[in-house]
DNA sequence: CGTTTCGATCGAATCGATTCGATGCTAACC
DNA sequence: GGTTAGCATCGAATCGATTCGATCGAAACG
């Protein structure tokens, strides 16, 4: 009638095997050497015990880590809608994982301050304020923030948005566009920089509206743009699936792309449901979650980060051709 | 030329606001009563400490819990790249944060065996065995298996696959088709279960073969079969995404949807790329998330939980019609 | 007025490891 | 042969809270 029996501890292992708690903590641990006979005794005790490893509640206390990192990207379900988001997701969580780093995810709204994170990544560009932030600043958590905003106290790492969309501008330019319109995402850092990097060649485009990178919000708002009959040889967007779902709204309204409209987009991401290749530009986005992800480790080290800015690439599809003469 | 001062604890706080040390932490917690003079003294003692709470690894330590509750999905990118993932994740999160758990992606390959989990959620439709298994059942860490393999000790939550798929299967039935073809999952439960309810109506269905839910790989498949000149009226896939690449693909070859050929899919999620509503099987995505993560926490707390089967519902779309004469 | 009850507070045990410094022992060196 | 190294092991301190049971005073009760 005994109760559950409590699950065995290492000191029950060391007892069993004979030996001090602390050998039989560096049996498992590794962090300096024990005999290999002694290892042997420790490792059948435990076994025969049914001990399966050191508690990492335990651990966490004692080594002041809780090997996880917190991921935030704002709303889940629109955040990974984008497919751009995965493959840096990926990267981030092969390199957390290759240290053997957790990765939590962070929706939005939620504080999460009552789990020990041992640093926090903000991919979630588009919003401009995050209201943990103060609290993390507060506990000295290390930030890393993806595309901005560049808060203080945070590793920043961004690609080259101003250049890759000057350098799109610039291809439009030499197609001879001249008359170009913008679709733009929310406020946000990677936003103002990808404009003034059109702008840099196109100062007076046309804005046609700002929506989320969604197929659903970009077709609505492009919709209703090409409803006025706009006087445009080219639209401009800020993701892959923005473009496409232009790409798609002008065809069902017989435009030709890209004899009657040039199209581009932003990210380089597969978009296989259409049966063209977008003119956009590449990110690297998997060198992108990978620096990220090093950031974070290092500076849960302790160590001193720079911030990273990535470089870019024009990719010239068929979604853009010489403007069409009036 | 002091080194860096020593982040204070709870014990520090107690000493600055005079009180014993169960009292300080009474006062953060809340778990017992504690007068409201002292409470103010304690949080005022805190604040100018620059005390930011309960170290959360202690108290995860003393509580035996981590209040982070694993995903595993497969490969994150591939995983999330199916729309039909999204609105799952987002009810499990948002379940569980507002418990106050967070929720750790465990992607592909990673043992994570050194990260403290509360429960685990087995989530990869269209794997069979994962490696992690064997070892959290010997930690005792609770698991929940959405859509399979009903594990043995692990709680299963589960979608009436087969009757959904009968049911989709009699509306073609119904509509004239004799001879379909099936577009399937790789083996898996769901899979299986899935093609049982076809059969039920359609005992000799061709397979055209296997393929994960992503629009290049169904497109792909489909596009070899197609070029068979196969003799069937209706193709059935087992997901939207699947069933769009199926449209695309037949019209790209001149083929009507659905006069030529019908097309059925399965989820119900929103295939905004595709200018014709899916005939599909509806899952309830949010509630499955919800039951899963609920299952999850009561798991957590130590109550016994059952099994889950969740309603699924045909929704007739523009993509299914009457079966063409030869 | 004596007794019971209840709320607030405190001291001490506890969660389960990691790790520092000390000790004993054997091997290597001059 | 005596000293120095170096490896394996051990004991004790430590990480930072939560919580059980005891204590103390004041209010409520008969």
């Amino acid at each position: 009638m005994s109760g559950t029996t409590r699950s065995p501890t290492l000191a029950d292992v060391a007892a069993a095997a004979g030996v001090s708690l602390s050998t039989a903590s560096l049996a498992f641990s590794g962090n300096k050497p024990v005999s290999e006979s002694t290892r042997a005794r420790v490792l059948d005790a435990a076994s025969s015990l049914g001990y399966t490893g050191p508690n990492p509640l335990a651990r966490n206390l004692r080594q002041g880590r809780s090997g996880v990192v917190g991921i935030a990207v704002g709303r889940l379900s629109t955040a990974f809608r984008d497919p751009a988001a995965l493959p840096m997701l990926d990267a981030v969580s092969e390199v957390l994982e290759s240290a053997g780093v957790g990765l939590l995810l962070m929706a939005d709204g939620d504080e999460q301050s009552r789990l020990p994170l041992d640093a926090v990544i903000y991919d979630n560009c588009g919003r401009e304020t995050w209201a943990p932030y103060d609290d993390l600043v507060a506990r000295d958590v290390p930030m890393v923030v993806v595309e901005g905003p560049a808060w203080p106290g945070t590793t920043f790492v961004d690609v080259d948005h101003r250049g890759g969309s000057a350098a799109l501008a610039e291809h439009l330019h030499d197609l001879g566009h001249r008359r170009v319109a913008l679709l733009t995402l929310e406020a946000s850092h990677p936003q103002r920089e990808r404009e003034a990097g059109i702008r840099d060649v196109f100062p007076d485009a046309n804005t046609i509206g700002a929506c989320p990178s969604d197929h659903e919000a970009a077709q609505a708002i492009v919709a209703g743009y090409l409803d006025t009959g706009p006087d445009v040889t080219a639209v401009v967007c800020q993701s892959d699936v923005q473009a496409a779902a232009v790409v798609i709204e002008a065809r069902r309204r017989g435009l030709r792309v890209p004899e009657d409209l040039s199209v581009a987009g932003f990210d380089g991401v597969a978009t296989p449901w259409l049966d063209l290749e977008l003119t956009t530009v590449v990110q690297p986005i998997a060198d992108k979650g990978r620096a990220t992800a090093e950031a974070a480790l290092a500076r849960v080290d302790g160590e001193d980060v720079a911030d990273v800015l990535l470089p870019v690439r024009l990719r010239v599809g068929e979604s853009t051709g010489p403007a069409r003469e009036d």
